[in-house]
DNA sequence: TTACTTCTAACGGTTTTCAGTGATAAAAAA
DNA sequence: TTTTTTATCACTGAAAACCGTTAGAAGTAA
């Protein structure tokens, strides 16, 4: 085992630049472990991996400029890739089938204990992925009640279909405050079609009202 | 300056494990400063503080079960108290004026540095304020635009005036998705009444409709 | 005492949302 | 090519939100 001398490098992004002090201050207490970079927001983060490379992201979802999904989704472009580990405020499994669509490969929510990070750190530059334990067993959960639930629509939405882009627009204009006539408005479609989009969003997010669909806008940074 | 012996002892209080793990990783390279307890919600400070005492508390406003704005206000009953340093991942004026006048002496974004927790214990342990260059220079740009416009509504909101601790309640309900009818049987008060709060609300905060209020609420972590 | 704030409640009317249903056409995927 | 997805539009009726205004009771502060 001398790959000790290599030791894994990771790259930090988040937009508390408090919590990315904390991360450092825990991992530099491992040996086989070196930051070697951070971000602020998402722009920074593509900027930096076109210049450097790392072996580990940790990558925040929730950042200004461009947020971690698309950050995820340019991070295929490039010739080395790294091991992506999310970080994220919410353990929102519905974010985490998104996340693990496009390429990451842990999940670590916020509220998780630090040793959590270098257990993940070491798992995912292995090849392995990781996942704590709470956000195992409820995917889990919903991968049970999705095959016992096959043939109609699950509590948790519509067979966790995403959102197109255009439902993506009119839940975007909703969390500007703007009513389906305004959004009809802007978009240059009917009414009816704009009260149609709400409808599938409300079904599709399986939230309750407006309200719901504004605090999803917010909590994916899609505001 | 024998002082040195006595040690400052940090109480921190964050849903986020992995930052408070990081905030000790930070303050245990200074040798004046111990960290003395954790909470991951507002009830566990509480409790805490009953049983031991801290000089000084990193409260972070967004906590389940009990918030931090109400940790602050039951800490007032303390014999001993400690000097609150607020933590928020948004530096909102608003919020910031809410908690100096509920006790809190200093204010820190999450997005600042780890080098300016400190920086800021040490000063609000030796009964100063501390606040962000940013913040203060935001603070000083609201107080002059209130003297400016002293006698009519200013865009910011009539007056800066404060929400009640009802409107706090229902805005807190409508951000969970409750309708009207549903928080009136939850505060066991009239439709109407639920109403007329929700019509000052959004009067107050200057505001649109209800996403406007659940944007709000979940900004300034009522939510 | 007066004035102010907060909480409560109500009325009348307009606008918007929401649920259900159905339908068409183009594009994309199988 | 057939099927599915996406985007579009329409109608209805019920529920909810929104607007403006008024007003009493209780508590607090000047």
């Amino acid at each position: 085992m001398r790959k000790k001398l290599e030791k894994i490098r990771v790259h930090i992004a988040d937009d508390h630049q408090i919590l990315i002090d904390g991360i450092i201050a825990v991992l530099s207490a491992e040996e086989n472990i070196e930051v070697v970079g951070f971000s602020n927001n998402g722009e920074d983060v593509l900027k930096w991996f076109t210049a450097n490379r790392a072996d580990v992201l940790l990558l925040d979802i929730n950042m200004p400029k461009v947020d971690g999904i698309a950050v995820l989704q340019n991070l295929n472009e490039l010739n080395f890739q790294p091991k992506v580990i999310v970080l994220s405020s919410y353990d929102d499994t519905k974010l985490i089938k998104e996340v693990l669509k496009i390429g990451a490969v842990g999940f670590l929510a916020k509220k998780c204990a630090g040793e959590h990070i270098v257990e993940a750190i070491n798992k995912v530059n292995n090849g392995e992925q990781y996942f704590e334990k709470s956000i195992q067993q409820k995917l889990l959960s919903t991968f049970t009640n999705q095959s016992q639930s096959n043939d109609f629509i699950s509590q948790d939405g519509p067979f966790f279909s995403s959102l197109t882009p255009r439902e993506l627009e009119v839940l975007q204009l909703i969390a500007r405050q703007y009513n389906s006539r305004e959004i009809s408005d802007e978009l240059h479609i009917s009414v009816n079609t704009v009260e149609t989009h709400r409808k599938n969003l409300i079904a599709k997010l399986n939230v309750k009202n407006v309200v719901g669909l504004a605090i999803y806008a917010l909590k994916n940074d899609l505001v």
